[in-house]
DNA sequence: CAAGGTGTTCAACGGAAATCGAACACTCGG
DNA sequence: CCGAGTGTTCGATTTCCGTTGAACACCTTG
């Protein structure tokens, strides 16, 4: 029996918070920083819980991903599970286009590319 | 015959962006900052060309506010024009909503407050 | 022409955010 | 139990952005 064993899991839980608790600011201020815009889109074009952190082609060392992350987690763009060793994402889309309608798609329109 | 005469005027013109020039990123950046943010919500509230430079209520004095409104040009937010010795300004709404469709909504819905 | 008002520019400061390297914690496979 | 792989945390550095004060430029009114 691999893991999910009885005493709950020893790893520290991500801090997750809901979109609707997300300001404006807070969710723009995410959004404005060239890596997470990549990372979020990558993960738009991935399945649920199919991308692990290190997964993705960013000019960052691990220390500067996991802070990205972190950020992301806050302004409720990005849910994340512990699978294995590794940490996988979801990217929040439906939850926080009700919260930001149009923001998300805003960001993924290919003509948006930079 | 007060101003509008003929070899055109003296002021140094300001320098503005087309929406169509400008990235998600430049939008999303000189979007979240907490001042530009009620510069913007203000100018929604006012008439066009009705609001000089220095009638915003914001906590910051004169060099920073030229900056901001610096910023929100080359983003192609705000457009401005000499009228007299005042600046006036006026909200690129309809412009900047069809390069960024429904991003300045998102800004000035009353239930985004902070 | 002088004076007050408006806004820009400049150099400099300060603080927040991004980044890195190293150390640590956890999971899984030999 | 050890070792490789994954991600987080810590401390320190660097970089960027917002802010200021002072000097300057422009327009208008007296």
């Amino acid at each position: 029996m691999p893991n999910q064993a009885a005493g709950g899991g020893h790893r520290a839980a991500p801090v997750h918070t809901d979109p609707d608790d997300v300001s404006v600011l807070t969710a723009l201020s995410a959004l404005a920083d060239p890596v997470r815009i990549q990372l979020i889109r990558e993960l738009a074009g991935s399945a649920d819980w199919t991308r692990s952190c290190g997964s993705f082609d960013v000019p960052v060392g691990k220390a500067a991903l996991s802070h990205h992350f972190s950020v992301l987690r806050s302004a409720g763009l990005v849910e994340q599970r512990d699978k294995g060793p590794k940490r996988v994402n979801r990217l929040r889309r439906g939850e926080f286009d009700t919260r930001f309608p149009g923001l998300l798609d805003l960001l993924l329109r290919t003509d948006n590319a930079d």
